[in-house]
DNA sequence: TGGAGGGTGATAATCATTGTCAAACTGGAG
DNA sequence: CTCCAGTTTGACAATGATTATCACCCTCCA
C-alpha cells in the first residue's frame, strides 16, 4: 500500500554531496555559494531542499547558530545517535560521543516528571588550525 | 573611565519583567501578545530590545528552537551555569544540573585540540501537566 | 527642577527561508 | 530505444522573525 517513492539522484544532488564532501558545516547559501564558484548551475532552492532531504534521510547534520542560522554538513556516522564538536570560526568539526549523556538525561527528565524526551547538545570552540593561525589573539 | 551607564528601570521593563515572572519560555511575539491582552501598552520593538537586555544580564534565559525562534523566559538562578528541561508543548522549563557535564565536554573539546569551548544543553519533552491533558494519545 | 542621554514605538528595512508554478529531467515500462 | 508519469528544478514572489530608523518621551542625578 505505502508505495515508497524512491529520491532520484540529480545532477543538482549529485553536485551538492560532491561539495560537502570533506567540509565543515555551513549555511545553505554558503553552500550555494560555492557550488557556484566552482562552475556548478544550480539553483538557491533546490540547495534548500536537496539540504533538507539529506538532513531528514540521515546524510546530513544540522545545527541552528545562536542567530538562527542553519547549518549543514555531510554526516560520516549517520546510523548511531551522536553529537559534533564544532568550531566557530570555520565550521570544520568532529562527531563525538559523550558517555551516559543518554541514560543521565532520560534519568533528570523522570525525575521531572517529564516524557517523551530529546536532547540537544552541541560543543562549540576553536579547532586546533584555527588556534593556531589566530594565535595572537589572547595577549594583550 | 569606563563610565557604566546603570539601565533605567522603566514602565515597559517592570511590565516586561511582571509578565515574565512564573512563566515559561515564549516568544517575544508571545510576550508582547500576553502584555496587550493584559492590558499594557508598549510596543514590540521594545519588548524585544528588553529581553534581549535582560538576557545579557542573566536575568532573563534564551533557547533557540529548531525552526530559529528565540525563546524567552525569567531565570531563577542567574549566578550558576545551568541547563533547562523544556516542555515543548506550553514552554514550562526547569533549571537542571547535568553533574560532570562541564569537565566531560572539556576533555572531549581538548583531546581533539579545541579551545574556547562552549557547549549547549536543552532537554526538550512533554512536561507532567501536558501529559496528563494528551494522555490519549499514544493508544493506538 | 533642568536637561543630558538613555528609552520608546510606529514603521521601514533585513534577510534567511519557504511558496509558486511552468518547464526540464529521471527512471522504469513497453 | 522511446515514451511518459511523476519528480525535480529555478527564477521570483512571499513570509515572518528580527533589526534599524529617528523623532519624541522619560528617568535620574546634580
Ligand atoms: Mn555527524
Ligand atoms: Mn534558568
Ligand atoms: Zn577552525
Ligand atoms: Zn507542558
Amino acid at each position: 500500500m505505502t508505495e515508497v517513492t524512491r529520491p532520484r539522484m540529480t545532477r543538482q544532488r549529485q553536485a551538492i554531496l560532491d561539495a560537502l564532501d570533506g567540509g565543515g558545516f555551513r549555511s545553505a547559501q554558503d553552500w550555494h555559494d560555492h557550488l557556484r564558484h566552482d562552475g556548478a548551475s544550480i539553483g538557491l532552492a533546490t540547495v534548500y531542499r536537496s539540504l533538507q532531504h539529506f538532513a531528514e534521510s540521515g546524510d546530513v547534520d544540522t545545527v541552528v547558530t545562536a542567530s538562527g542560522e542553519t547549518l549543514y554538513r555531510r554526516c560520516e556516522q549517520p546510523e548511531v545517535h551522536h553529537h559534533h564538536l564544532r568550531c566557530r570560526n570555520c565550521g570544520a568539526a568532529v562527531d563525538i560521543d559523550i558517555p551516559d549523556l543518554e541514560s543521565v538525561t532520560n534519568r533528570i527528565a523522570a525525575q521531572h516528571g517529564y516524557t517523551d524526551v530529546d536532547h540537544t547538545v552541541e560543543l562549540i570552540g576553536v579547532c586546533a588550525d584555527c588556534t593556531k593561525v589566530s594565535g595572537a589573539k589572547a595577549s594583550g
